[in-house]
DNA sequence: TAGATTGTTAATCGATTAACAATC
DNA sequence: TAGATTGTTAATCGATTAACAATC
């Protein structure tokens, strides 16, 4: 880590202030308040969630919006090529390889590229999705590391999660985008994140009163 | 509302203690302890959580689980068929069309039920995605409103997005799970989630230090 | 009865907001 | 200079944890 341990609180709102500048190219200055409001965060958290990282703005002024930007894809490491490997080419795994994929090659501000997907089903292997190769699971380890992948997403049946899990952190993985609907465990080097649709849809039906 | 108005972290939690019951059909009682364990909270929040809906416990001895898990369904309005519709039948949507249909058939204990699919693209409509059939656009309000759905899913393009919500909420719909990478606008009775998977991946970035 | 575990209150912790001196 | 806005400290708010009396 460049900086102290960061609350996942503010990094979670890093990518918010990140699209807001991207979408503003044409604008030379932008203050907290206006950031703020674009990005539905009130502008004093704004300007404490960046003076973690640095002075980024000029008092009475504001930031210039290309400077902090270009800093804030630094800080998220998306100043270069983020090389990505996928687990588990069924349906949904197969929509977030194209989703994935469409988007790296329409926006070039999008710098998470999948470069390599993985599933233990014969049939797939060899095939592409989007000109990305499908590998056998077994070639996982060597694959990711050669690829230099140290981010990762899973789209695996919940009982098969787990393993697959333990095998990307083997291969160096430092981060998991998790679509299986299990809990899983990972060493404390490694962030899981959790997508778990049906845990959100059930969450959602709290809300819909009879 | 049920209940006065429950802190949306409370909530969250809710479906994680569900799913622990269900994946314990065997066991006659659970405790705060275990629940906790097996869902990741401490024993502590579990007890405070439950304790907003009511006292579904006895003292010395824990919770049975068949009582708590049926009132967990109550609360989270899944006791009965929840019918939703989804908004967008490109990849991403035609995969989460697949995932939740199938879950909805195989697993007895899933009962959000995906009715209807909308689709602007004159190609679709008629077509069907595992039995369900895909509308127009210019049916959402009357399909929706016929069905019941206060529920709905919308994997559309970002420019689209905003809309889109505003048709739903027209038609009555209360929650949503938003997938396009916008920030969206919604009354206050109306519960948004956003699944943005872009600002999850780069998010994640952050935790790859090179 | 003795042991265990709930429901609940008080203490702690962490995150957000308010306020303002510094300064562009 | 006068007006505006940052970076930062102090105050507030809310969520989690600790502790324990009630009681099964």
């Amino acid at each position: 880590m460049r900086w102290k341990r960061i609350s996942d609180a503010v990094v979670r709102r890093l990518p918010l202030y990140l699209r807001v500048l991207e979408e503003a190219p044409n604008q030379e200055l932008i203050s907290s308040q206006e950031l703020g409001a674009r990005a539905g965060v009130s502008p004093a958290l704004v300007r404490k969630d960046l003076a973690w990282f640095g002075e980024f703005g000029k008092q009475g002024v504001g930031y210039e919006t290309a400077y902090l930007r270009d800093e804030l894809r630094k800080i998220l490491n998306l100043h270069k090529p983020v090389p990505m490997v996928l687990v588990g080419v069924g349906s949904l795994g197969h929509a977030l390889a194209r989703y994935n994929r469409r988007r790296f090659i329409q926006d070039p501000n999008f710098t998470l590229e999948l470069v390599a997907l993985f599933d233990k089903n014969p049939e797939l292997i060899g095939r592409e999705v989007e000109g990305i190769p499908i590998y056998p699971i077994t070639k996982l380890n060597e694959k990711t590391q050669e690829l230099g992948a140290k981010l990762a997403i899973i789209a695996v049946p919940a009982d098969a999660a787990q393993s697959v899990v333990d095998a990307l952190v083997a291969a160096g993985v430092k981060a998991i985008l998790n679509f299986a609907p299990v809990k899983l465990t990972v060493p404390d080097d490694v962030e899981l994140a959790d997508a778990d649709l049906s845990l959100e849809l059930q969450r959602l039906a709290y809300y819909v009163n009879d």
